[in-house]
DNA sequence: TGCCTTCCTTCACCCGCGAAATAAAGCCCC
DNA sequence: GGGGCTTTATTTCGCGGGTGAAGGAAGGCA
């Protein structure tokens, strides 16, 4: 009986259509479109939907009971009657997002709309289950406490994002080279322990997620987000909905193979990955590489050792015009073209968008990438995807993970997983 | 006001959730079942789907009066009355498939079951739209002259499918290296001409429809068809459903750059795409290079001259223990196993099909590429995809151009393309 | 002030689903 | 072989949701 339960799940019975589902579809249907295109009509979202003035009235009187919608004016006459505008309350709910990384821990409390309202960054030591999971509740408890009893009330649930393999059906991690959980049921133990909705993916998804709720996704349907910092990796969006593969391992793109006989090694122990050649810690290994091996540059003064060296300081190298950082982020960005190459063929996708941690060395990248777009795609489909930078920050992956909580809540029932 | 109808129809409303939708959300719920799990009684039904019992009636008797499903006989009783097993008939209508490449048209009709009725094969002379028309025009005539007027009557639509990219949207070609009719409307004179549906899409994409229709992806939502021969081509199905990206471009996998510096000129013109490094004409090519400079080989008795050197040749010579050829084919796989890999890495598919002209030398490539994905992809993903091998011949290539046609009469309308 | 336009709400009606009652068909056991 | 019991299928009815028409609300314009 129990034993039965999760293959059950896996392979749910399909969404039938009732009534209900109807209502669901059409009522999120017109959220979409106030929260996209608002403030907003009622006449003009019937319009643009097809539904009927009636239908939009009662379902927008839902979510005006709900809090989350609210007329915000009028707008002016075309001749008649003003038009009602209707707006998403992005003030209605908060969320909370967490980012996890090797040792560290990035928490914010946002509105709906992304908004910060507090921070809280702290040391992370991954552990077993309870270690894990205490350290997670002593940073939520740590931000709600100074909020008042009405604010915590609005707290809708909790995103977490970390770099790994995560299955987010499960609400497990399935494999993550920094945290020893594989299997371990994170997600419901966390709900147990904080009595809230919690969600769980992967980070460059729960990046992507934020793109497509607020940020450079919110009207695209097809897209992918690669995010290049330490790690290299990718979210894909197709037909408007996070895609994560048959058991949530999509979207690995910073270990897809480029240079798998020659390349160096990467952390992941195979041997040229995308992330081995192209990402910054990549740069900071070549960099490090070629000032030991006698190579000139203004780098040399900057540091006492080659161990000091940081990204910021090729970065401040490379504004300065030095040849090595320079060439190193143009061969980077050579690499990350090839590999974005091959996103292009296989996706055809409408927008590529990159978060670049800090953005900073984006724009050195992003030569490289062009020029290897234009060698490397057939049929000129290159010339059909709009290249988008985004910059990336601590706060932003934290950001990002909070917006897994109204994706959940808002997004259609044709969106929510299976 | 008619330049408006092409973006309109790009942009075109979604589908609003009325009782129309639902009625034909269920009732392709449940033919869906009869034609993958059939034959099989009301009460599974009912049971599989969630659908009350008296609703799947209802269904039922929709489909058995359109005369697309059937009565077949009775299960053994289990204890009471016997249920009534329901059966897809496949014979209830026919479909045309049509093969287009470089110099030959394979045309055949096919029962819903892809059992070929008729084949037609001819040569094909790449022209202007008016002059392809004709000729596709010319062998259907042929291929229906045969049938008696009741067959003629079954006949549901025409599905085309030809290598390069195509929007199937729109029923145009976009580009393709040997038909010069980029964004004539193809389709739509066609349709004119003929006076019934005709779909057009990508070889690599009709193969994938019909591996999912009838072949080894009909239980599978998320899988990927890759398919060898001359060229390498790849289908996608997400969700159940056909992958083609924001313009139609989807699945280039033969072009994804795999040796862009150093490898060999691809047919695109481009340097070290997949195609010109694992198809089997770049083993040609590599087999005469090499028997030119004088590498020993069987081979060598075999042929007059490396000009004279078949894929045929080959084969024999591998399966007699060429070193020469079982090499070749044996890199071949490692560069498609790279391939493949990032295929893993980037969809995490349950299921990937592998579909090799004639098959017999599929076999020396699968060696590499099972060798090369457990090298290359990560977190053990590799284990999660079954791989699949299917031969593909002349004809398989059209009876999949034909399965476009009950892929779009009997899919559900959430797989119904946008 | 009166009429028109535009925006929104209300009400009657249609349609499909689910639940329950009913019918049909077959097993089992005395 | 006849009365239960079980399983399968059909019929009836009420509910919820969407649509469309009619009506109310708000504002422009002469």
């Amino acid at each position: 009986m129990t034993d039965d339960l999760v293959p059950r799940l896996r392979h749910a019975p399909p969404r039938t259509g009732d009534s209900r589902l109807i209502k669901d579809l059409n009522s999120h249907l017109v959220l979409d479109k106030i929260q996209r295109e608002g403030p907003i009509s009622r006449t003009q979202i019937a319009a643009e939907t097809g539904l009927s003035l009636s239908a939009v009235s009662k379902l927008v009187a839902g979510w005006q009971r709900a809090g989350i919608v609210h007329e915000i004016g009028k707008e002016e006459s075309r001749g008649g009657r003003r038009p009602v505008l209707l707006e998403f309350d992005y003030h209605s709910g908060l969320a909370v997002g967490i980012k996890l990384s090797v040792n560290r821990m990035v928490s914010v409390i946002v509105d709906l709309e992304g908004h910060v309202q507090a921070t809280d960054k702290r040391a992370f030591r991954p552990g077993n289950l309870e270690e894990t999971v205490e350290q997670i509740v002593e940073a939520l408890e740590a931000l709600l406490e100074p909020l008042n009893a009405a604010d915590r009330g609005r707290v809708l649930g909790v995103g977490i994002g970390l770099a790994g393999w995560v299955d987010p059906n499960r609400g497990t991690l399935v494999r993550s080279e920094f945290l020893p959980l594989s299997g371990a049921p994170l997600r419901d133990r966390l709900i147990e322990r904080v009595g809230m909705p919690v969600h769980l993916d992967n980070d460059a998804n729960t990046f992507t997620v934020a793109q497509r709720w607020l940020g450079e996704g919110q009207s695209v349907e097809n897209f992918i987000c690669v995010t290049i910092g330490n790690g290299i990796g990718a979210g894909i969006i197709i037909d408007g909905k996070l895609y994560h593969g048959a058991s949530g391992g999509a979207g690995e793109f910073g270990h897809i193979p480029i240079r798998p006989h020659d390349g160096p090694i990467c952390g992941c122990g195979r041997r040229g990955c995308l992330e081995a050649l192209a990402s910054e810690s990549s740069i900071l290994r070549d960099a490090r590489a070629a000032l030991a091996a006698g190579t000139p540059s203004s780098l040399r003064e900057a540091v006492a050792s080659p161990a000091d060296l940081t990204i910021e300081h090729l970065i401040e190298a490379a504004d300065a015009g030095d040849e090595l950082a320079r060439g190193l982020y143009q061969e980077a960005g050579r690499m990350l073209g090839q590999g974005v190459a091959i996103l292009v063929n296989l996706f055809n996708p409408e927008e590529i968008i990159l978060g670049g941690e800090g953005s900073r060395g984006l724009k050195y990248y992003l030569e490289g990438i062009e020029r290897t777009l234009a060698d490397q795609v057939v049929y000129g489909l290159q010339d059909e995807v709009r290249l988008v930078c985004v910059s990336l920050g601590e706060e932003t992956w934290a950001v990002g993970a909070a917006t897994l909580v109204p994706k959940d809540v808002y997004s259609s029932p044709l969106h929510r997983g299976r």
